[in-house]
DNA sequence: CAGATATTCTATAGATCTATAGAATCCCGT
DNA sequence: ACGGGATTCTATAGATCTATAGAATATCTG
């Protein structure tokens, strides 16, 4: 029988079990991994997971929902403080990648895995990424009325952008630990300000202020 | 027994069965994909698939080969053509993009799956796959030399942020088959090579040519 | 059309894997 | 130390799924 709702032992241990799944399902996708492999992974036996989950599906359900929800909150408080848009995008990436390096498993299965949950479930997760996204728009929005941001960009492009970066370079973060995070983030709050373009010759190389003998095309 | 290699029969269902193999693999991924529902997506039996393949892994091996081969070839015309960096750039998300919309299934199994072939088989690809990261690299460094580029752009970083970004929203396109293709084209080449931010009030408005009062620090 | 070869089908062995039932063990308060 | 609930274990039913063997059919060649 399943104990009163704030049993230390049983959330403790459907704790661990949630971060076993992860890390399995992280690893092999949800179909390719097996309740045996999750369970040996926290020292169980098969049968025994089914004491923490009614499914194999429900504990995808629960690693996409931990997977999400501390993240989305961060960027509530994010969005909601009053930084200068610049450290907030900054700050935005900054907790996508470092939530990708201290639980990678879960935020990772919630991007690739969450679409083999029934339809239901799928919505609640899917309410929550657009919850995220909205957020990051508001961002923008704010940016362009502070002049920090063009009025010709398209926030809801920006987010989707921002939000492609950062599970892009977390994938890639996860696979080689030892990369840079911060070096990455950088980069890419550079990129995502101020792009790859050399600015114009007029503006170049600001301390020896070239005479620039200008107009290629 | 197999036919002599040139038979056209035989490889014209062969790349049926690739296909179908894509599809349902892009759908439900490699593990959640059963042999009969490619078979029967092809209108054969579960059975009749080992006519064409070894082995399921097989089968996704060549599906990932099919997702990425003609897509370097085309990297490799971008990248060896004449054209100014810009429009190299704007050629690669077009190749990229497009190949997602046209036979989207295969890049993104090649993609999403292609970690569960067996180290062999991977090798080969993530040599193609790199390649393919080279030569954007080339056209990058390119774009320094030519002074199109900031010479403090890492162009390993560059590439990388670049495929990331199409591999983004090519996972959107596939999703949203209504969406403006050519829309997110442009506004990606817009964001990789002036960013989002406001440029300063001496340089906007690039067309009347303001006189520039210049340096800024 | 006949024979040969290519393609597909049926049937199934054998290896999973999920989920459940009931027994065994652990752990806590008294 | 004991009783009872909490946790884990063993064993297994039932439902897959992959890959193979051999029969059946289609297609081509002369």
């Amino acid at each position: 029988m399943q104990p009163s709702s704030d049993n230390s032992r049983y959330q403790h241990q459907r704790l661990a079990a949630i971060k076993s799944a992860a890390a399995v399902f992280a690893d092999k996708g949800f179909h390719g991994a097996s309740t045996r492999d999750i369970a040996e992974r926290m020292g169980i036996k098969q049968g025994s997971l089914y004491y923490y989950f009614k499914s194999k599906e429900e504990a995808l359900g629960e690693v996409c929902l931990f997977g999400i929800s501390d993240y989305v909150q961060r960027m509530e408080r994010i969005a909601t403080s009053d930084q200068p848009f610049e450290a907030k995008l900054m700050a935005t990436l900054t907790s996508h990648l470092s939530s990708y390096r201290e639980k990678n498993e879960a935020l990772k299965v919630y991007n690739d895995e969450r679409l083999y949950l029934p339809e239901e479930k799928r919505t609640i997760l899917k309410k929550m990424g657009s919850g995220y996204r909205q957020l990051l728009e508001s961002i923008f929005e704010e940016g362009i009325r502070q002049g920090v941001i063009r009025d010709s960009i398209d926030c809801h492009f920006a987010a989707q952008a921002v939000i492609g970066i950062c599970n892009a370079w977390g994938d890639v973060i996860v696979r080689d630990p030892d990369l840079d995070m911060f070096d990455i983030i950088q980069k890419c709050t550079d990129l995502l300000l101020h792009g790859f373009s050399e600015r114009r010759k007029a503006d170049r190389n600001p301390v020896e202020a070239q005479p620039a003998a200008s107009a290629d095309h």
